[in-house]
DNA sequence: GTCTATAACGCGATAGAC
DNA sequence: GTCTATCGCGTTATAGAC
């Protein structure tokens, strides 16, 4: 909603390249969280920056090329956040909930990114080489480290590992849905389904760990 | 696909109101479920029916007014299916498994009204009050059935049935999502998620048995 | 070479006159 | 039902300014 303020052709040659790039990255991703990922438009950020439309695309050469750009910025983000947040915990448990409440968070806190790392809401769109094995890339990591975790807590054979983590994967993803559906106010560890984490994370554990009694 | 023959006027005319409807609503899902929901347009649907596109606009207010309408019919396949289906189980394991299958099945076989149930691609469209009524009162007897389910399972305070409902309600819709994304084409039963409502369905009744030893 | 603005094309939804 | 017109969109071509 800050009304960029209107630049001269002058002042805008000032800035470099990279500082336009984040700019039009910026105003897009603001963009995209106030009226939904799909409703981008490029006429609207050139009227933002002061310029007209075709100049953006000395910077981008389409729309689908920013979204390609916040596509690969997503899951470099939320790499980065899961590894500063779930090795730092001891035991499975508290493991499994910081990758829970982890995964929520982001998708609360940058829902634009989210939107389209998760779901595809923009038709026609598709991921470039690069930024699909980036998320590809992504995806193993997260996948085998639940894997690790879940090995950990594992004490029979009641379900297997791989099971176990596809379905915790698809219990973040759901709780996320349905966090940002319902309260995408609030952060994650209140609401109906923010402060469900701990559950969840509870329920796992206990499955590696159950006696067939 | 596959191309309507040509009408003339005369013959259109013939049609009554209501399969005129029916069959806007019929190609509009075709082309959702071939290219995304917001992929829709109003020209291609004229030109599949032989007519000029503000023609469409004697049956349908406007664009969303088309998505409205598929937005409840939704709503309303989705209860017929979850009541036909069920009910019809005998213990509650049956019966969460039942429900998961259920769910994934209709989404697999109708992505194109269960991304417009569920995740809101088309910026700009909110359901009418009359919609969104028959989609309150849908989600509201998912839940209710849900928590009875749980309910008959409950064996111990271990977890509050409305915090394990509403677990059951996030893995119902991750397992969805995932598996669509991964295998959209597999039924239910087949593919990395689709195989997996046996599992969720044990991981709750199991939660909810669990003595604390 | 790098960044602009201008103009124009084709497409979309939609409103109004007939 | 049609045809015409308006508006906004992404995109391209071109030419001028630094």
């Amino acid at each position: 909603m800050t009304q960029e303020k209107l630049l001269t052709p002058k002042q805008r040659r000032e800035r470099n390249r990279q500082e336009m790039i984040d700019n039009i990255l910026s105003i897009a991703r603001e963009m995209m969280r106030a009226d939904g990922v799909a409703a981008l438009s490029l006429n609207a950020i050139a009227r933002r920056l002061g310029m007209t439309t075709p100049a953006l695309y000395t910077y981008f050469d389409s729309k689908h090329a920013i979204y390609d750009a916040l596509f690969r910025q997503g899951f470099l983000e939320f790499d980065q956040r899961m590894q500063a947040e779930v090795p730092e915990k001891e035991t499975p448990y508290e493991q499994v909930k910081a990758a829970i409440e982890g995964h929520m968070a982001f998708a609360q806190e940058n829902p634009d990114l989210y939107q389209l790392m998760i779901q595809r809401p923009v038709p026609g769109f598709v991921p470039s080489d690069e930024s699909m094995s980036v998320s590809l890339n992504s995806l193993r990591k997260s996948s085998e480290w639940l894997q690790q975790i879940l090995e950990e807590a594992q004490a029979g054979p009641e379900m297997p590992v791989e099971e176990a983590r596809d379905l915790l994967f698809a219990m973040m993803q759901g709780l996320t849905n349905l966090h940002l559906a319902n309260n995408p106010d609030l952060p994650v560890g209140q609401g109906r389904f923010g402060k469900l984490p701990p559950r969840a994370a509870q329920l796992f554990i206990n499955a590696m760990k159950s006696d067939k009694s």
